[in-house]
DNA sequence: CTCTGTGCAAAGGATTTGCAGGGAA
DNA sequence: TTCCCTGCAAATCCTTTGCACAGAG
C-alpha cells in the first residue's frame, strides 16, 4: 500500500511516474493491465508519461518482484501485482476478464512430470481459455431476444 | 505422410511451397519450428520462398488442422504437426528443446476448475519451463571443469 | 482461362533503445 | 552536484497486408 516505500526498497528512485503506475495496480480488483491500459489510464489522470517510461517502469517492477508479467496467447503482455503466491489464470476469450486460481494437485503433478523427464523446473504457466459466466449469459440472452 | 493429399483435402492448391513446408514437419522428430526456422530450412534446400508465404502457409495449415501453433513465453510462435491428440509442453529455457506430455489428471482438474467458475472451457495451454537433462549435465560438467 | 498463390516491399502492433535534457538524493 | 530518469523519436522483432505477376486446376 505504501508505494513510495516499495519503490525505494527496490533501489529505485521515487518518481512521479513510478508512484502513479504502482498506484494503478493497487486500485480496484482483478488488475491485469497491459502497458497500453496503463498508458491510457495515466492519460485520463492528465499525467504526461510516455509509453517508453511505462514499459521501462513495468519491467523494473517485474525485476524487483513488485509486479508479475503474464503472456496470454499472442496478445500484449499483462501485468499484475506480485502477491508472492503463485497462481494460474482463467481468461475469458470474449471480454478479456482474467480470474486467478490455484490447484495444489495440478501443481504437484507438474513437479512429478518435470522430474520424470529430467527437467529442473523453473516456472510454468497454465491458462484456461473460455467464455466466462457473464458472457455466456449475455450470449444466451441475445439469441433468445433475436428469435 | 502423403503431403499432397493432405493439402488437397484442405481445399488448398498443391503448390511447391506448401509441399516443401509440410515435408519439413514430417522430417525428424520433435519438430516445433518457428516461421524463421522454416524459412531458413527452405533456404538451405535452395527453395526460393518468401517469409510472407511461409507465414501464410503456416496459418492456412493451422486453420486446416494440419498444424498446431504454440506461443511460448514472449518468443516467436512455434508450429508442430497436429496429431489430433492434445498435449502440453516442457520447454528447455537453455537450448529451446520442446518435449510433449499429457496428464489425464491435470486435464480433468482443469475441467473441474473451469466448471466451478462458470467458464465454458474452449482450450488451454500448460507449459513447464526449466532446464532439460542434457543442459543440466553440460552445466554441471562445465562447473566441474572450471574448478 | 480463371482464380488462387506467390514474392517483394511496405505496413502493423508490441516493445526496446539512443539521446539530451530534467530531477531525486 | 551526481547520476538516475524521463520523453521523444527512431529502431527492433515478429507478423500481416497490398499489389502485380505466375501457375494450379
Amino acid at each position: 500500500m505504501d508505494t513510495a516505500r516499495d519503490i525505494h526498497a527496490s533501489g529505485l528512485k521515487v518518481t512521479a511516474p513510478r508512484q502513479r503506475i504502482l498506484e494503478l495496480f493497487h486500485t480496484g480488483r482483478d488488475q491485469h493491465l497491459t502497458a497500453e491500459d496503463v498508458f491510457r489510464l495515466l492519460l485520463e489522470e492528465h499525467e504526461d508519461i510516455g509509453m517508453a517510461t511505462v514499459y521501462r517502469v513495468l519491467m523494473q517492477f517485474v525485476e524487483a518482484g513488485i509486479l508479475a508479467r503474464n503472456q496470454f496467447e499472442n496478445g500484449p503482455a499483462r501485468f499484475e501485482l506480485n502477491t508472492g503466491k503463485h497462481h494460474d489464470h482463467l481468461v475469458c476469450t470474449q471480454c478479456g476478464r482474467v480470474e486467478e486460481f490455484v490447484d495444489p494437485y495440478i501443481e504437484k503433478r507438474q513437479r512429478v512430470i518435470a522430474e520424470q523427464r529430467g527437467f529442473a523446473l523453473i516456472e510454468h504457466t497454465l491458462s484456461l481459455y473460455g467464455q466466462c459466466r457473464i458472457c455466456s449469459e449475455q450470449q444466451a440472452g441475445a439469441i433468445a431476444a433475436s428469435s
